[in-house]
DNA sequence: TCCATACTTCAATTATTGTTGAAGTGTTGG
DNA sequence: CCAACACTTCAACAATAATTGAAGTATGGA
């Protein structure tokens, strides 16, 4: 992952809805959700929560599929995951992950 | 740390002069750096860096004090990790944090 | 005290982001 | 094929962030 994916990645969640968004699917999980659902959920306009969600996409953090006449949202864990080692990595002086409570689960 | 912060937190770091600027910093260690001295390394006007480090500051990311005529600035290690604590909770579907490569050293 | 150094703050401008309602696209059931 | 549904895209506007040069503040040395 590139500086500027890292830079459009945290610039994506550094917005109150897009956050609630990002983490009402990682709660969701791979089933995903709708726009239709996650609007309900967190009382966002149709027209609002599209843009959103499409910056998350642009910023590569969610997958997009269509289901029949739906369009489903998921957390692309992976691409979470790679921000996770970058910032782990460049910006923690490289102690482990300050947050690891459930550690070491195979020792 | 609340929403809000996270949401200050991150919108600060997204920003290729600020990343860089707080990489910097975490490189630099405790001693910290001067304005002067960041400005050199990473070819940033004066007035830029000034802003873009108080931008950092209000983020709560950083640490400010007086040595001399200079300034100094440090990261804040315990808010990053506070962060990084708060998207490995709530942003990684509860995995440990993806990024623990030197891991376990306690074991 | 006065000057130079090291930064910051201010003010004006420009660029980027966010929001909204109206119009458009793709999909399904009748 | 057509109407209703689920969303997205567009266009216009409002709000926020970024950049720059000029002016201001604090410190240390001559």
């Amino acid at each position: 992952m590139e500086e500027q994916d890292i830079i459009r990645a945290l610039g994506a969640l550094a917005h109150d809805i897009r956050l609630r968004v990002f983490r009402a699917l990682v709660v969701a999980g791979p089933e995903g959700l709708t726009p239709g659902r996650l609007g309900e959920a967190l009382a966002v306009a149709p027209t609002t929560l599209s843009f959103h969600l499409k910056e998350l996409c642009n910023a590569g953090l969610l997958l997009q599929a269509r289901s029949g006449r739906n369009l489903i949202y998921r957390a692309d864990y992976a691409r979470m995951g790679a921000l996770m080692a970058y910032l782990t990595e460049n910006c923690c002086a490289g102690e482990p992950c300050a947050a690891t409570p459930p550690a070491c689960t195979n020792c």
